[in-house]
DNA sequence: TTATATGCAAATCTTTTGCAAGGAT
DNA sequence: ATCCTTGCAAAAGATTTGCATATAA
């Protein structure tokens, strides 16, 4: 079967049919947008993006769709207070780094987490699975001024 | 001037003042409520819990002192897509522990951070000032079962 | 005194939900 | 042929805003 699909798009449907859930052409656009969409794209900004391929797609299926990819670890949420959820594609260990003045946000990696997670267990005896870390302060261009 | 008034609460009060902003009998009643109203309150808790003391005080009153309190770094905003914002009155580096079951949220120290901070500066240009670090897993109840 | 903060109620926005129709497996 | 998903539109919530009144400094 030749279709136009990526091996990323391949990849993304058999990990979703490998947890039990449908391929579904919205949902490979959905996860298409979110890598394209800009950095950190909120949730108007993927549906923005995925109506392009596809006019029809409503918005409900975008949140439901971006719900489920962070459940099963295909993206992860941001969410600020002022301002509607965002999604990252990137999903292993890595710091989010926002500027308090322009509301840039970059991710560099951050290794050192699995280290630091035994310690993390013992002290609190909890069982760790996943993370979020986010660092504030002002980027290159804004701590400039 | 003998009043009622904990070291604390005089201590929020200059703080306050200090940064240009007025010690009205709302905030500092909801500076102790933060700290009194549960573990993590949301804000509608900490409206619950002032009106007790003031069943006048106003939820937007609430919202923009919590609001007022996280620029001023008397709180920490912490936020999901799925639930109100909630506040921690803990705003030196610590890590928040989430459990994936029960929601149950703890918080546990983090010293290394700031020997985390010259490496970040370095990575990415930025300048730090502070940080939010999640961790999300399962509590020990809920991962005994 | 006077600029700041409050309380109220309405408005705004984001996100969720119910249900009939569609479609992946 | 199933039963999971989608799209639509309405509902539910959370948060913000405008403005007159009150009040800390």
């Amino acid at each position: 079967m030749v279709l136009d699909m990526t091996e990323s798009t391949e990849c993304t449907a058999d990990l979703l049919r490998e947890r039990g859930f449908r391929a579904t052409p919205q949902r490979l656009a959905i996860c298409e947008a979110l890598k394209k969409a800009g950095s950190h794209p909120t949730v108007a900004e993927i549906h923005e993006y995925v109506k392009k391929k596809d006019p029809t797609i409503s918005l409900a299926t975008v949140y439901n769709t971006l719900e489920l990819f962070n459940q099963i670890g295909l993206a992860r949420e941001i969410c600020f207070r002022d301002q509607p959820t965002r999604y990252d594609p990137t999903v292993d260990s890595h710091i989010n780094l926002l500027c308090l003045n322009c509301g840039a946000v970059e991710d560099i990696s951050f290794d050192d987490f699995e280290q630091l997670i035994p310690d993390i267990e013992n002290r609190s005896g909890f069982v760790v699975s996943s993370q979020r870390f986010d660092v504030y302060g002002y980027c290159p261009k804004c701590k400039a001024k």
